[in-house]
DNA sequence: CTCTCGATGCGCT
DNA sequence: GCGCATCGAGAGA
C-alpha cells in the first residue's frame, strides 16, 4: 500500500495536518507491525509560534524539526513521556504535526503489553500513550518516514460520514490570544480522541 | 463521570 | 534552577 510521499510532507502544514487524518501509522518492531489511524493532530508553524518548540531558534532538541520534510520529531517531556511529531514543509523552516491519538488496528496484543491495566480505549488515545503502545522512543528522532524502516505512515481512509473538526491547540502555555488559532485537527465524535 | 495534584528528568536561560 | 505540546491515582459526586 502506498507510503506517504516526501511531497506529501514538503507542503504548508495546516494541509499536511488535516490530510494525515485518517491515514495508517506503522510501527516495526520485532518483525511484528503496530499501526493505528491518524484521528487527532496539531500543527506547529514557525519560530512565531508561540506554542512552537521552534521558538527559541534552533537547538539541539528541537533540530529535527529544521531538517527535510517526512522525518519524525520525537521529545522527551515531564520527565516521563514521548510525543511523536511529523516534520513538514522544506528544509530549515521548523514546523511540524504532533500525532495526538490513533484508532488501533494491528499489534492490540503487543500495545496492552506496552500499557498494561488499561482498557482498550486507553491505549493510543493521547500523544504521550500512542508512543508508550507503539514503543516510539528518541531512537526514533529524525527516522525517515518515507520508508519502510521502523515508522512510517502509509495510505488510510475517511470512513463515510466521518467530519473533520477544528479546535485551539490543547496543552501549550502562554498568552492566550496568540495560542486561539484553530490548529488542532481531529475526526470529530471519534471514540479514541485524547481528553 | 469530573477534578486536582504529583511524578520526573532534561534542555535551556 | 525553571518549566514543560502529559498522564494516572485518588477523591468526591
Amino acid at each position: 500500500m502506498g507510503l506517504l510521499s516526501r511531497k506529501f510532507y514538503a507542503r504548508p502544514t495546516l494541509a499536511v495536518a488535516r490530510d494525515l487524518l485518517g491515514q495508517r501509522l506503522v510501527r516495526l518492531l520485532d518483525s511484528h507491525r503496530l499501526s493505528g489511524r491518524i484521528v487527532e493532530v496539531e500543527a506547529y508553524i514557525g519560530e512565531m509560534d508561540q506554542a512552537s518548540h521552534a521558538r527559541p531558534g534552533l537547538t539541539n532538541r528541537n533540530a529535527a524539526m529544521y531538517g527535510p520534510p517526512g522525518h519524525a520529531y520525537v521529545y522527551f517531556i515531564y520527565g516521563l513521556y514521548y510525543c511523536l511529531n511529523v516534520v513538514t514543509e522544506a528544509k530549515g523552516s521548523p514546523a511540524a504535526v504532533l500525532i495526538r491519538a490513533l484508532e488501533p488496528l494491528e499489534g492490540l496484543e503487543m500495545m496492552r503489553h506496552h500499557r498494561p491495566n488499561r482498557p482498550d480505549r486507553e491505549l493510543t488515545n493521547g500523544p504521550a500513550k500512542l508512543c508508550q503502545a507503539l514503543a516510539v522512543n528518541k531512537s526514533q528522532n529524525h527516522a525517515d518516514l518515507c520508508q519502510r524502516d521502523t515508522l512510517w505512515i502509509q495510505d488510510g481512509w475517511l470512513a463515510t460520514g466521518e467530519q473533520i473538526a477544528t479546535s485551539p491547540r490543547v496543552g501549550v502555555r502562554g498568552d492566550q490570544t496568540a495560542l486561539a488559532a484553530p490548529w488542532r485537527f481531529y475526526i470529530q465524535d471519534h471514540p479514541f480522541l485524547s481528553r
